[in-house]
This record gives structure tokens, C-alpha cells and sequence, in this order.
DNA sequence: CGGATAGAGTGAGATTTTCTATGCCTTGCA
DNA sequence: TGCAAGGCATAGAAAATCTCACTCTATCCG
């Protein structure tokens, strides 16, 4: 068994694109450039054989065919994420490591993390540090940036206050970018 | 709605590992050295934060987890692959136009593919070439080649001689790459 | 035991892919 | 008409990925 299927970039691209019926908010989504978008997108066209969008002057409307492949991709990296998610490593309910950005703090809810109980279950202790490679050596399990970074082989999600005022970027392993205890900071600081 | 999963093409690697229990055999079907599968598997690992392999002298086993993870991420490649093939491009039984490279005309069985009433009715014409170019620019929907090429954003389909005395590979877009037409050339050379 | 073989790991450098930066074109709207 | 927005093209920069050459360990034989 060996699987066919275009290059996973482009479909990524094509998925965000396609959710968000925008080339931009797309490429807001992914951290990079519209272009990059663009040309992803025609990418997997090309590879396809066939036109997954048209591009109108008011932006983007999907194909038959864009509308009929979205959902399947779109599932599929459900699976993907969620079985990423499972594999993570056993935390076995270990509260997270937390390094914090120097310039962040201002921002962040006062007392944070100590006021929240919610987080009280899911933080050992926090840091302040903007440091990646505290990640690769373990010392931290998670950062949390002003800005993204676009770190190689880490997940970088972005996390927009609940206010809309700012936004925050937290940074883990794939292996903890779903679980439970990243998921807790997340909702907290949407809020 | 955003996806958090690491590198598809470190994911390919593993699955393609684990499926073969082995760096070598999985290189073998993806067309890269055992060094680069090696390399793509170790950057997973470090991603997610565990580790999916035992490394023994006398080759591969799976860990815990990597085992766990291995038949998720197989089924999301199968998604990927059926919604490819979802949205080939609408062929409408129509038949297809097939390149040949001169050096592979004296391993194909005789008269091919003339004498297989199977292919009649998904093959137009054969015409000797190796030209890319020819696809891109539709003037090819196939090319049946002698080695591998690694084509960017091509689908490149290794097919094993029924006798095992040959390996032929087949080059399409995407979209053609599982439709039924690619796929009875496919069958009709594995015999 | 000694040599040959096989699979996996490494690091440097080359190659390929992907991204950014700019500028252009079209449309919609005040 | 002037201007803002969205998408497109292309060249060059940046980053990811692959190859190559070599090492290490274990196994298989004679």
C-alpha cells in the first residue's frame, strides 16, 4: 500500500483558503503572506488538473469541485490532529512548565496565571523567558510570545483575547499542542 | 477552526516505516536515501515529544506509541488519497494519452498495449516520450517511465513487473493518479 | 576469532521548495 | 477620479529536505 495525494502545504493552504473564502485571512491564519497562498494554491491546481476556486475581483468563490474536495481535507486533518493529540506524551495529568514573554506580561490578565483557578490545575510554575530551546530540553513545555516566530517543527497557535485588544502566540511540542492542559491556557486567555 | 499536526512529510516517513518495519524499505518506497527517512522520522519524534521507534541492531519495533499512532495516520492518508480521487478531473470515461520512454519498450509485454482488450478501453494512444512538459501541458495525461524521476507535484507510482524483473513508474497529475483509467494500466503491468 | 554484511545514525554541503518583497491590474466605492 | 482591497506575477532570499560519505553495532559464516 503507498498513498497518492498532493503535497500537504498546498492542501493546507487550499483548506484555509477555502474555509475562510480568502486568500488573505487564509494566509493571516497560516503566518505567512498572501503570495504564499496564491501560489500554494495554484500549486495544487496544477497538480490536480483542476481549478478549485474562482478568483473574483470580491474575492473567492469555491468550484463544484473545491466544494466537494474541502470537506474530505478538512476531515482528514481532523484525524490527523486528533490522533496527534493521542499520542501525546503521557503528561499523566503533570501540571505545565510555562515560559512567558518579557513584553507580554503588561498584557496579560493581572495575576495571571495565580487568579485563575481553572489554571491553577494545568500550571506548575511560569518563567519568564522567550527562549525556544528551554522547549527542546524539556525545562519548559510551553511559551507563551507576543508575536509569532514561526518555530521550525513546534505548533504555534494563536490565541486572541477575548477583548480583541491583543493577541498572544503559545508554542509546544506537536505532542502537547492539543492536550488538555494547553487547551486550559488557551481558554482562559480567550476570554 | 485551525489544525495542529507536525510535517506531513515526516508523518509519510514514519507511516512508511512502520508499515515496512524498516528505515531502508520505507526509503526505498518513497525514493530517498534510508538517511533522509531517518532524519524525517527523528524530527517527528522531536516534535511530538516521544519516541515512535525502537531502534534495534536487527532493525525496527514500534513503541507503544508509535503503534497507536501508526493505523490513525494511515487513515488519514487513505482519506486524502479517496477525496483526491474524488475530485480527479471529470475524465468521463474518457481514455488516455500515454508516453512512453523508448528505453522501456523492449520490457513491456509485446504488442503492448495493444494486445490487452482490458486497456483498449482506457488507453486513446501511446506515443514515445519522457517530456514532463507534455503533461503540464495536457498534452499527456500519462508517461510510463524506466526510473524514477521525482517530479515536483507530480504523482510518481512505482509498478512492480509480475515476474519482479522489472519496475516500471507511472507519472500523472494528482487527480489522474487514482482514477479507474491509471489504475487498469497499473493492474494490467503488475501481472 | 576475523571478516563481511546489513541496518541505522550523523553532519556537512548541495538542492529543492517555499516564502517574502514589490509592483501591477482590476473592481468597488466615495 | 482617486483610493483602498484583493489577487497575481516574478525575482531573489530563506528554509526545509536530501544526498553523500563515513561510523557504529550486531549478526552471520567460515
Amino acid at each position: 500500500m503507498t498513498y497518492r495525494f498532493p503535497s500537504l502545504n498546498g492542501l493546507k493552504a487550499f483548506e484555509a483558503a477555502a474555509r475562510h473564502q480568502s486568500f488573505k485571512a487564509a494566509a493571516a491564519e497560516l503566518g505567512v503572506t498572501p503570495g504564499a497562498v496564491s501560489q500554494q494554491v495554484k500549486r495544487l491546481e496544477a497538480s490536480l488538473g483542476i481549478s478549485l476556486f474562482r478568483r473574483l475581483p470580491q474575492g473567492l468563490l469555491l468550484t463544484r469541485e473545491g466544494g466537494a474536495y474541502l470537506p474530505k481535507v478538512s476531515r482528514a486533518f481532523d484525524l490527523l490532529t486528533d490522533a496527534t493529540e493521542a499520542v501525546a506524551p503521557a503528561l499523566n495529568g503533570r501540571k505545565l512548565s510555562v515560559g512567558i514573554s518579557e513584553r507580554l506580561i503588561a498584557h496579560l490578565p493581572k495575576g495571571w496565571p495565580r487568579h485563575s483557578k481553572a489554571l491553577d490545575a494545568y500550571i506548575r510554575e511560569t518563567r519568564i523567558s522567550e527562549d525556544v530551546e528551554l522547549i527542546w530540553s524539556n525545562d519548559l513545555d510551553a511559551l507563551l510570545l507576543d508575536r509569532q516566530t514561526r518555530q521550525a517543527n513546534l505548533s504555534e497557535h494563536e490565541i486572541v483575547a477575548g477583548d480583541g485588544a491583543h493577541a498572544f502566540f503559545i508554542v509546544t511540542r506537536y505532542g502537547l499542542a492539543n492536550c488538555r492542559q494547553t487547551q486550559a491556557i488557551i481558554d482562559e486567555l480567550s476570554r
